[in-house]
DNA sequence: CTTAATGTAATACTGTTTGTTACATGAAAA
DNA sequence: TTTTCATGTAACAAACAGTATTACATTAAG
């Protein structure tokens, strides 16, 4: 299966955001996550439906952050992207006939359940400040510029 | 991301294989998980391995359960499959240069491993000979054979 | 009007599971 | 011994979702 990274990459964008002054150009955020920068207005647009950040076209436009970083929380985030699904494993039939299959589904809904259910009481437990500040005390200890990549 | 379904899948084959006589092909087999013989092979090789199950070849011959239900957790599976991927969502880089990235995976890597061992835990919680007494049970309030699918 | 930016559709690329075909191997049965 | 039935395995096709790229329309500043 291949890993959907884009709770991860986002995360990486505002918090670059958040270090700017003024509008950031889908471009330029492309340079500096290495990619699209069509890859970059597609997944901001869903943040900015979230009111999260906003985007202004033409000349002298771009993105910028417009939250309050300390009331924005992980999870604030994943449900922005759609709350893209957690996990690669799954049944195999999700309504089987089968009461062999319903047994075994009943026990493995519940323990990723409950595996869920810790994963987004996580995320909601962590804002996007509290990376920032995290970020910044690396900082300190490391170097004096946040980024090549 | 396709999810995989192997976990889910080779539960159903076992609880199936406990409550048949003798060996059974992995023809018969995957009639009734509506699949291709190769992949019941495939999956079962490595419940081979583990000592879970035994394979004898030509006439006569099948797959045959040689384990104490009681004694095999939904883990042991998980484990005999190879450990496949827990989730479809994760880093975008592990071993990354960018200072925020590193603070992002942190936090990330902190909420998944979190979940991921309640995931285990609840699979260690349940022995196949569990799942095979729920069956039994939903099959008394239910109907009187235990599979079409 | 030109330039710079987003918005978006369409398409290709990539990696993983699943499904299929083909054939070699082994063992029982005729 | 030959036939038949089964596993073992490699090779490859299909399906699927995230990611990347191209192309072009739209919008706004200079």
């Amino acid at each position: 299966m291949k890993r959907d990274s884009r709770l991860s990459g986002v995360l990486h964008v505002l918090l670059h955001m958040a270090e700017m002054e003024g509008a950031v150009t889908s471009e330029a955020l492309a340079g500096i996550m290495q990619t699209n920068p069509v890859v970059i207005r597609r997944t901001l647009a869903g943040l900015r439906e979230q009111g999260l950040v906003t985007s202004v076209k033409g000349h002298g436009g771009g993105w910028r952050l417009c939250c309050d970083l300390a009331a924005v929380t992980l999870h604030d985030i994943y449900v922005a992207l759609g709350e893209p699904v957690v996990f690669a494993m799954g049944n195999r039939t999700e309504s089987p006939g089968c009461l062999v299959e319903k047994a075994v589904n009943a026990h493995m809904n519940d323990a990723f359940q409950q595996a869920e259910a810790v994963l987004m009481a996580r995320l909601r437990d962590v804002t996007l400040a509290d990376l920032s500040r995290d970020f910044h005390q690396g900082l300190q200890r490391r170097d004096h510029s946040h980024c090549s990549s």
